[in-house]
RNA sequence: CGGGGCGUGGCUCAGCUUGGUAGAGCGCCUGGUUCGGGACCAGGAGGUCGGAGGUUCGAAUCCUCUCGCCCCGACCA
């Protein structure tokens, strides 16, 4: 692809974010289907780690994979009444299939609860049954009214886990499980600090008795909900009649839960760590760890260097760029906008002395390694840059998470912000769980976050709204 | 869906006001010289101007409709 210039992030951060994408070859949009983006090879190895690194814990959490149908008849969704609300703005529906009209139109999958309840209804009869726990990779289709590549497409990737319980306190503990994988996949994996929570009532999933969230923030100060697992109650039982006979012999609702992430994780990864020159990926993420640029000048001088090039990239797993016609510096800007962790050069100078120069993403610090020493130093820095950008991200959520006490302070901090311009911040405050909180702080469009699990601040006080009693202070922020 | 901007070789854009049948830079191909942070020279390929309809002798340019993209708002993984 053609490489241009990268919007400076604090110039227009919408604008930086759409050109890191796109620079780092990760998707594009689909233009041709309204809403939709194609995820290219650099973007699609990104989420096929993420993939495995879920799928394994989902694995060794006990769930089995699945893989339900697209189509749902139109009517499942009315059965819960909260979730047809929900989701009936961004439906797409099939009315026409095989020339003729259908009696009962499909929908195209939003999400799966609907059609999940109906199949457990058929699969769980006895306590014995339980619990169920499955998950599906899978897309799902939402008519959204605006669009940015992998932060909200019409189209998108992700993975839904359904589990079934014979009691609400395994289905939480579930609930909070799944909570605990996506909070260790996105801090230990993405490098992406979060902060897990409950979701207001207001903020719930549709359908759901609670939500929970990892929240992270972005570069520009923005929040971006980057998982959710939902404790379902029974409501989904009800509606789906998914019933099983105790071992007491009484009837029972199954007590669902439901959980996802989704390839907007993707978009959360280049907002946690990018820079103006392009793309930047933790090391655990990056599908290339290493490149080596392989330097000559004469003829007589390239059989050499690319011997020893290869040589040294078998030893440590790098890739070498031996395109011609391309200059060194012409191959060192296009991996490091590729987000390549480590960039090594390799010359004739190096031939002479027995050294490999690295060069690390982040920080765009230099060194010169003996070639002997390149393996293990590589591991090394790949380590530490992987802890670096983590403890960066950490600390600059921290820095720019304040207090209030006032609902006037809060909107204060927060009334000016926006996508483009940036200077986000997280405010904690203390507020109720009331969705009249919530209208109020949309007014100014924030809104809470999530409610933390754990208080990191000054436990109790007075909601600053309602003035009623709240054992801790709430996450508040502009959000994605 | 409301407001704003925009669709012209692969990319970024000029041309449109004052209609006459398409340009630049980058990229691409070939050859040569280069090569430690975006190389240079020479030659070459590539578009009928988002799509449809209309006005006109003639439309990238004017009119109507439509599709899509970006930004702002309402909705959201």
């Amino acid at each position: 692809m053609a490489e241009s210039p990268i919007t400076p992030g604090s110039k227009d951060f919408a604008a930086w974010y759409q050109d890191v994408v796109l620079q780092g070859d990760l998707a594009e949009p689909a233009e041709i289907v309204k809403g939709c983006m194609v995820i290219k090879p650099n973007g699609y190895a990104i989420w096929e780690i993420l993939q495995r690194e879920l799928d394994t814990r989902f694995k060794a959490l006990g769930h089995q994979n699945v893989y339900f149908p697209l189509l749902i008849p139109e009517s499942f969704l009315k059965r819960e009444a909260e979730h047809v609300e929900g989701f009936a703005p961004e439906l797409a529906v099939v009315t026409i299939a095989g020339g003729k009209k259908l009696e009962e139109p499909y929908v195209i999958r939003p999400t799966s609860e609907t059609i999940v309840g109906h199949f457990f209804a058929k699969w769980i009869q006895s306590w014995r049954d339980l619990p169920v726990l499955v998950n599906q990779w899978a897309n799902v289709v939402r008519w959204e009214l605006r669009t940015r590549m992998f932060l909200r497409t019409t189209e998108f990737l992700w993975q839904e886990g359904h589990t079934a319980h014979s009691n609400h306190q395994e289905a939480i503990e579930e609930v909070l499980r799944i909570l605990d994988v996506y909070a260790e996949v996105a801090e230990d994996i993405m490098a992406m600090p979060v902060i897990k929570g409950v979701k207001t009532r207001a903020e719930k999933f549709a359908g759901a008795l609670r939500s929970y969230s990892i929240e992270a923030m972005m570069r520009n100060g923005l929040a971006l909900q980057a998982g959710t697992s939902h404790d379902l109650g029974q409501n989904f039982g009800k509606a789906f009649d998914v019933k099983f006979q105790s071992k007491e012999g009484q009837l029972d609702y199954v007590w669902q839960t439901s959980w996802g992430v989704s390839t907007r994780l993707i978009g959360g990864l280049v907002m946690s760590h990018s820079d103006d020159k392009g793309l930047v990926l933790p090391p655990k993420l990056a599908p290339v760890k290493a490149v080596i640029v392989p330097i000559y000048r004469k003829e007589e001088e390239k059989g050499p260097v690319l011997e020893a090039a290869h040589r040294i990239a078998k030893e440590v797993g790098a890739k070498v760029d031996e395109r011609e016609g391309q200059t060194p510096g012409a191959k060192f800007f296009h991996w490091e906008r590729r987000g390549v962790p480590v960039v090594m050069e390799l010359g004739p100078r190096d031939l002479a002395s027995g050294n490999i120069v690295l060069k690390r993403r982040d920080t765009g610090v230099k060194e010169i390694v003996p070639q002997a020493n390149v393996a293990a130093r590589l591991a090394e820095v790949l380590d530490a840059m992987q802890k670096d950008l983590f403890n960066a991200a950490k600390e600059r959520m921290k820095s720019n998470t304040l207090v209030a006490n006032s609902l006037a302070e809060v909107e204060e901090i927060l009334s000016d912000v926006t996508a483009e311009k940036g200077g986000g911040k997280f405010v904690m405050a203390h507020i109720k769980d009331d969705p009249i909180c919530d209208a109020r702080l949309k007014e100014f469009k924030a809104t809470i976050r999530n409610i933390p699990l754990v208080d990191e601040y000054d436990g109790g006080g007075k909601c600053i709204v309602t003035g009623e009693d709240v054992d801790r202070r709430v996450v508040v922020a502009k959000s994605y």
